[in-house]
DNA sequence: GTTACCTATGTGATTGTATAACATTACAGA
DNA sequence: TCTGTAATGTTATACAATCACATAGGTAAC
């Protein structure tokens, strides 16, 4: 389920379905670079080898999977130097923290603001990111009618992806 | 922040709303004891104390810190006897787990089944409980569209609850 | 009543996740 | 060059969760 350079490039939300997935990771490489420059961020080596250590494939790794590729490469080995280099990730918009597994995955869109949601495959362990629409649906409602104001939102779904219920009905 | 004994039984969600909380612990817990009943299951000590120390007040406490509570009343010290508690009381419907804070807080509504959305406020930690609809709006649709199905979700806002936006105002 | 069984509780130890605190280095602008 | 700031590095520690195993308590079968 690794890199899988098929030619078949799929709508939203990636991730359980084939694509060019080394167009995938060069592409977004190649935003998150336009964007640090045009927004005047720092895109170190840390933080690069981060995004692309997210970007082997579209599962979520925890900090500490992160950290071990990270020493391998001869970058600090503590936990600060990968919570850090996740930090400007995420408020940078290039990659999200999966609330549910305590772990992290690129972003597939980062060209754009976006309030992202996620499908879990709890078989496989794919995540694939689509986006929701915060005020609007019951949560909205919930939040108009006590007068809270939503700053960010986590909506994140478990279940199984179309290709392992394919495997379990075989 | 704690119980306010001001009789005010306002609707659903929650949490920012002033009511008569000791009622809210004692209806809960007369639920709770109902429901074990009715399923045949063992609603001990330690997990009546620990869904007691949830109801507390409506926000989510961490394991280590009921853990604390538990120690005072002179229950195990350690933490797979919270672990063990809280996954009978999530299991069965009676707190939930708040992915983003890794906390736990008491059901307010364990009557019926249903997929619960948080909002937590960030600046007084209150969490108010409501009610999703997983299957419909954008996050239903990405998965039909997929084929992704789902089992389980997490739905919560971070943002500012109306009592603490008024306090900034003034 | 006793045995056997199952569930729940208790404890020690360990692993995983995340942050605090502080020293050092690299870099941009005055 | 000097200086302020941002980034990196390290040690230590707090918080979250689980493993493994021993013990107690209730229930059902005998």
């Amino acid at each position: 389920m690794t890199s899988d350079p098929t030619k078949n490039t799929t709508g939203d939300p990636l991730g359980f379905a084939l694509h060019d997935h080394s167009a995938c990771i060069g592409d977004t490489l190649a935003a998150a670079e336009a964007r640090c420059a045009a927004q005047g961020l720092r895109f170190t080596p840390v933080r690069r080898r981060v995004l692309e250590i997210l970007l082997q494939d579209h599962r979520a790794l925890g900090a500490y999977a992160i950290l071990d590729q990270l020493r391998d490469g001869g970058f600090g080995s503590q936990p600060p130097v990968v919570y850090r280099a996740l930090d400007f990730l995420v408020v940078n918009g290039l990659a999200h923290k999966i609330e549910r597994l305590n772990a992290f995955i690129a972003c597939v869109h980062p060209s754009h603001a976006h309030a992202p949601a996620f499908l879990i495959c709890r078989l496989c362990d794919v995540v694939a990111e689509t986006h929701s629409s915060p005020a609007r649906g019951t949560l909205g409602d919930a939040a108009k009618a006590t007068g809270f104001q939503i700053e960010r939102t986590v909506v994140e779904a478990e279940g199984v992806c179309p290709s392992c219920a394919d495997k379990a009905d075989a």
